[in-house]
DNA sequence: TGGTGTGAAATACTTCACAGCC
DNA sequence: GGCTGTGAAGTATTTCACACCA
């Protein structure tokens, strides 16, 4: 069957194809045509089965006894992932790591376009940064209205987040990238990934420190 | 028996720890004196027996028919995880990230010092950034020879995070926060700690274009 | 021959359900 | 009465091992 049976997706598989792409991409940097599972397991330090299982859940893109031709397969985990297409973000808070992701130009390379930026700060708005310029938050709505924005990005600080995903929500967004230290609450049908750091610092420290009670 | 059986912990729980930590000291902020695993829980979005299951690995904090002590239990935590102490940082990689980071104060609060900061770009050189001066990266070596630096951050371009990964084991860190897109190996017994948001993105786009096809 | 795709087995993780204690 | 700590049950995820096919 040529259906991909979409649910119950392991979480973990999701990563993991991401994480298959950037290699893969590298790989077809480096001239690469064709790469086998245990190939790219060795890059990405994962099993090679695990591999196999995990495209399995999309579709079959290689050819047995040979392996995958690496164009077909980063276009079918570019498909398989939706990011075969651009997506538009708001960002709300414009501090230290606000500006940081303004200026990434990897966003625009990965077609990731941040759209609109928000912040409270009066000393702020109005001015530009990377060419866009900075809007007051209470103006969210008239700018986004309409404009069917899909994925929001909170860099405020942990007070704000709430605040700014609740805007970011009433105002359409589907999902939301927090870099604020703070969780997050939203309605089921709208996701949120929070991405903090400190969390993989805890982890360190945990497994250094393990490691010297050895 | 009070010896906390180390090995055999789910990655899973070190990472929930580090949120309950941050979801109690908020607690405690707002004053709340003794939470139970459903409060907690809830605040987590987690279920509970998990919460109780974390923790056994850890000891025994609780009493029984009350809950637990919030103060008691966020030392129990921290010192679980090994964070009830200060941790040097080196950074390497000054750009857009780097910056954000070296500027970032939730470091110092938590205890994690960021002693020193490399670039290759000789026009950073020099430059200092929130107190600390940029160092050229080809003299890591001299500035954190016998000071016992245990843990890396990188925040290079892509391309350049294995040669710092390199040149901060071959100084002595024991676990490397890699903030650079590409995956870095180490010799095992180096903790690495991947950083990619653009992973959460991915994700992201994948879960919405999943829920808009039911 | 060599590498995929996949049932089946193994492992890991989460949740239930309740004894035990305050 | 209420909540922890934990065996046991239930789920989910990973890995094995091999049939199948270019």
């Amino acid at each position: 069957m040529s259906y991909t049976k979409t649910d119950k997706i392991p979480r973990a598989t999701i990563q993991r194809m991401a994480m298959y792409l950037r290699t893969l991409e590298r790989m077809g940097r480096d001239g690469v045509k064709l790469v086998s599972s245990e190939i790219l397991a060795k890059a990405c330090a994962v099993n090679s089965s695990q591999i196999r299982r995990d495209l399995t859940y999309f579709g079959e893109f290689g050819v047995r006894g040979v392996g995958y031709n690496i164009d077909v397969l980063i276009a079918s985990v570019r498909e398989a992932l939706h990011i075969d297409r651009p997506w538009d973000c708001a960002l709300v808070g414009v501090g230290n790591l606000g500006r940081a992701q303004l200026n990434h130009r990897e966003f625009r390379q990965r077609q990731y376009n941040i759209v609109a930026a928000f912040d409270s700060d009066s000393a702020k708005i109005g001015q530009k940064v990377s060419g866009l310029e900075i809007t007051d938050v209470a103006r969210m709505r008239s700018v986004l209205a309409g404009r069917g924005v899909p994925l929001g990005i909170i860099t405020t600080p942990p007070g704000f987040a709430q605040q700014a995903a609740d805007c970011l929500v009433e105002c359409g967004v589907m999902g939301v990238l927090n870099f604020a230290g703070a969780r997050v609450f939203s309605s089921a049908d709208v996701f949120v990934e929070n991405v903090d750091f400190f969390n993989h610092l805890y982890a360190l420290s945990f497994y250094i420190s393990q490691k010297d009670r050895a």
